[in-house]
DNA sequence: AATGCGGGGGA
DNA sequence: TCCCCAGCATT
């Protein structure tokens, strides 16, 4: 397995005593966990032989920041209903945030509307595989572009999640957690970790994330059945712990515009017509609430009708 | 670099 | 209860 970086040179591997790349663990390191995945891979949806582009870029927007097992239900009755980008560029905008449900953030679902207008407008209704075409749509940043490269059409990505930025951290740099928010030199790691093939590299995005995903775990690492733990850095190093836990604020949920946003949301989804303003009190304090409708109404995430009342956009 | 943005289930 | 989950857009 053949590993450069941008300018044909080693790149220096963060974690290793002697600052110089140690590329014999590294490639362990990638080959490992890409065997490993070959067997240890969970049988999702999106990740059927038959996947499509499409239904590949649907399930990475809505694994934005949502669980895998509150994503498939949505995204099975999702795909039958939408299977194209053509078919959800047609869709009511009331309905796709009907069939997004309760998996949070909805303006990813228009943004996913958006997106699937913009690829029937651009691209003659095809999910393009190209870098830039995909960061060009709405709702596809660094990690999606890269994921759906690698997942849809096998090409060679940088993909770096919450569990690759794990894994790596742990493997390599061998500290307990990544930073709280992610780093120009976490980027660099993980182009170091990139296998140069497109094979080996759509292979390493997959195996990285399912390593994090079921076993280099935030909460309780499983590291008993890990396929490198003999050469974890943090393992190795005696698992110190996380260096920036008391930087961690565990963001309040309890009287926030999220919650009354949601909770409005909520109602509008449920609701056959235009709803009274009177009828969402329950969600929070007067002023609150008015400043909440005014956001969901700036987001196109609601409307008003003739008399003040609110609905889901047509 | 920091914020705002949902919602739920497991530890 | 707390914490975290296949992030993005905006500032």
């Amino acid at each position: 397995m053949v590993r450069t970086d941008r300018r044909g040179r080693r790149a220096a591997v963060p974690g290793s005593r002697s600052g110089q790349a140690q590329w014999a663990t590294v490639d362990a390191l990638v080959e490992r966990v890409t065997a490993w995945f070959a067997h240890a891979a969970r049988d999702l949806p999106w990740r059927a032989a038959d996947r499509t582009p499409w239904g590949v870029l649907v399930s990475e927007v809505m694994l934005q920041q949502t669980p895998v097992v509150r994503v498939e239900p949505v995204w099975r009755a999702w795909m039958e209903r939408w299977p194209t980008p053509a078919a959800l560029a047609d869709a009511p905008t009331s309905e796709v945030l009907r069939a997004w449900g309760r998996l949070g953030y909805p303006r990813r679902a228009l943004r996913l509307a958006d997106c699937a207008r913009a690829i029937v407008a651009r691209h003659d209704g095809e999910v393009p595989s190209g870098e830039e075409a995909l960061r060009a749509l709405p709702g596809i940043g660094e990690y999606t572009a890269g994921a759906v490269r690698a997942f849809a059409f096998g090409r060679r990505a940088v993909v770096v999640d919450t569990n690759v930025r794990r894994v790596q951290a742990r493997a390599v740099t061998g500290v307990a957690l990544p930073a709280p928010s992610y780093t120009a030199a976490e980027r660099r790691l993980a182009v170091s970790l990139v296998p140069d093939g497109d094979e080996d590299a759509a292979a390493w995005a997959a195996a990285s994330m399912e390593l994090g995903a079921l076993v280099c775990t935030a909460r309780t690492p499983r590291c008993d059945r890990c396929p490198v733990q003999d050469l974890c850095a943090w393992r190795l190093t005696g698992f110190p712990p996380d260096e920036h836990a008391h930087r961690r604020r565990t963001q309040s949920w309890d009287g926030t515009d999220r919650q009354v946003r949601g909770r409005v949301m909520a109602a509008l989804r449920t609701a056959d017509g235009p709803v009274h303003r009177a009828l969402l009190a329950d969600a929070g304090p007067e002023s609150q609430l008015d400043r909440c409708l005014a956001g969901l109404v700036e987001d196109g995430l609601a409307e008003t009708d003739e008399a003040g009342r609110f609905m889901l956009p047509a």
